[in-house]
DNA sequence: CTGTTAGCGCTTTCAC
DNA sequence: GTGAAAGCGCTAACAG
């Protein structure tokens, strides 16, 4: 393969010349439009392979002076992370002013599945596209598969509905958090090859009905179980998010379990459980491991209360919402590896 | 804040409008262009400010049909780690193209400093801007110096040369990514509250000269010595990032380190420790964290050899080195947070 | 089915 | 110092 990139600067008029045919036509062919015989595309494709073409997309972006309308649906009253994707989507004004695209952010109680439901079915006619914290629930898929239906593109975001005809999921694989942060649990208490470590470890969860927590949860799940067989999973307990209900769990959990050796928090809200140690005398006594980074969960890490914390991006994720959806909308090609959200690891010591 | 972001679609020219002068006074004002009147420029700005103008990126691109040159020089008989870096900048060849930017990837023998500091001393004429892989040498610090005095946009890839004047660095920090190594194979070893963890840690790393072998090594150190005082380092060996060499030195390691528990790659050929160490039946026994997440390594992840990696995503550089070049040539603001370099912890159960 | 032509919004000469 | 006008490469009417 050629180290040299882009030599000569190409323009569809050049494939049009070479090819004997018009600029329409060229750009009928290069565009996949209709009402172009078989035997001239032909001709345009080999002097497009022959000249190694590609369009500028500048000039196509300009030329097609056509606008694009994007929603993005996040939760209501939206806890810190929420927040931060919400800011990392109006962070992109240029980028989306760049290409005609309005952006309008829409909150909504993503938990109650009629209101989301009527949500988005307002949304048609109004919007060309729509990016959404789903709800994995029958409902919200019939809602989500009449988007599709109607035209838009819909990718979900954070958290999935995969049986749904959303288009693309712009978020984390949840199972392989849930066992990132069994791995790390299982190991930072000591490796089974020393003998296996023994112990109570508390779950504190969110919501049994958001598909992510579950899905985290699950993974968890699997890996202490299959690699961690000494270590005993305490029944979960929700707190929806909340720091004040988790720190109360927490308090009843440290009240209940003598031999407990680690908590895990599938969702926000880690800073009650922080509260709930010290007040116990029991910070970095017991192992926590959480998600998501945030100034609160920063200072846990920094201080030692919590060991790691597993994350996705909300920057990343923006980003990636918004090319993806352009993508779709203009029927461009999605750059998969770009695209692909990653489980974070963070410690003390990789903190961004 | 608005939830709305960018409801009409404005241009210069409605600008120029408003500001009550002529298409050509906009432009030159909010490109900050000379030859303007203080009093003009400020009846501009304002219509911008008050519009809330934002210019069209890909009119600009368009018009602005000025071409660029980049070269990218990269280490010569490459690693696997930097094959995936040049793959993924061959990647990007239609964005490249989309900006009019020709680029060529230049391979030199970055560890020969008078080899390296000629290749550079022959790109101004030839090239707009230029990324390489730095070696923190007193003869190429001043090579880079003259790029920059040359009008060179330049950016140090992967490893950096700090006290030169490349105007960005692209890459993580080393440091981070020692300390990062050096948590995780404390921690895995037993976390020093049930009593300290002890035996001896080897070391495998590239070479002392490279800045980002060192640096790594540093912050291993640095986190060992303070936290995991138990653990006893051995001094370093250098196996120039060849498996071969790193096999010969780990048989020589295990063979003469009977209280061997864990060794420490800072750099690339760890496929070389992986197999001295199944030679001895010591896989899995002995923890290993290495850098780089290459077919090798996941293997050795997946099989349980490597406890851990600590890794950046060439795939997020190649892009990230693109974007910075080419914001540094045509003037652009840069992004901090979409180039920040991640330093990322991969276990078996988050690989990509 | 194919070709001609008028822009898209901004940059850049070249006059005034 | 300021303005008029000619493109940049592609798209989308509109003719033929």
């Amino acid at each position: 393969m050629s180290n040299q990139l882009n030599d000569a600067p190409l323009t569809l008029r050049d494939v049009a010349a070479a090819a004997g045919v018009s600029l329409a036509t060229a750009d009928r062919v290069v565009n996949g439009r209709p009402g172009v015989s078989a035997k001239t595309a032909l001709k345009v494709h080999e002097a497009v392979q022959r000249l190694g073409f590609r369009p500028l997309a500048a000039a196509a972006e300009l030329a097609r002076s056509r606008s694009w309308r994007f929603a993005v649906v996040l939760p209501s009253g939206g806890n810190r992370f929420m927040m931060d994707i919400a800011d990392n989507i109006r962070a992109q004004a240029d980028w989306f002013r760049a290409r005609r695209i309005a952006v309008e952010i829409v909150e909504t109680d993503v938990f109650d599945a009629d209101r989301l439901a009527a949500e988005l079915a307002g949304l048609p006619g109004r919007f060309d596209a729509v990016a959404l914290v789903a709800l994995d629930h029958p409902r919200i898929r019939a809602a989500i598969d009449d988007l599709v239906e109607g035209g838009m593109a819909v990718v979900t975001l954070v958290s999935d509905a995969p049986s749904s005809r959303r288009q693309h999921y712009v978020g984390i694989d949840n199972i392989a958090a849930g066992r990132t942060a069994g791995s790390l649990v299982g190991r930072f208490l000591g490796p089974p090859r020393n003998g296996e470590a023994g112990g109570s470890v508390g779950i504190v969860t969110g919501s049994g009905s958001l598909r992510d927590h579950a899905e985290r949860l699950f993974g968890f799940g699997q890996v202490l179980a299959e690699e961690y067989p000494g270590l005993t999973r305490l029944t979960p307990v929700e707190g929806r998010d909340d720091p004040g209900r988790n720190r109360d769990l927490v308090r009843r959990m440290l009240a209940d379990t003598p031999d407990l050796v680690a908590i895990y928090n599938t969702g926000e809200g880690s800073v009650g459980i922080g509260e709930a140690l010290a007040e116990a005398g029991l910070a970095r006594k017991i192992l926590c491991v959480g998600h998501e980074l945030t100034p609160a969960t920063r200072r846990m890490l920094l201080d030692g209360t919590f060991a790691a914390l597993v994350a996705q991006d909300p920057g990343h994720e923006a980003r990636s919402m918004a090319r993806v959806l352009h993508a779709l909308v203009s029927g461009q090609e999605i750059v998969a590896a770009q695209e692909h959200i990653r489980v974070q690891v963070i410690l003390r010591d990789n903190l961004p």
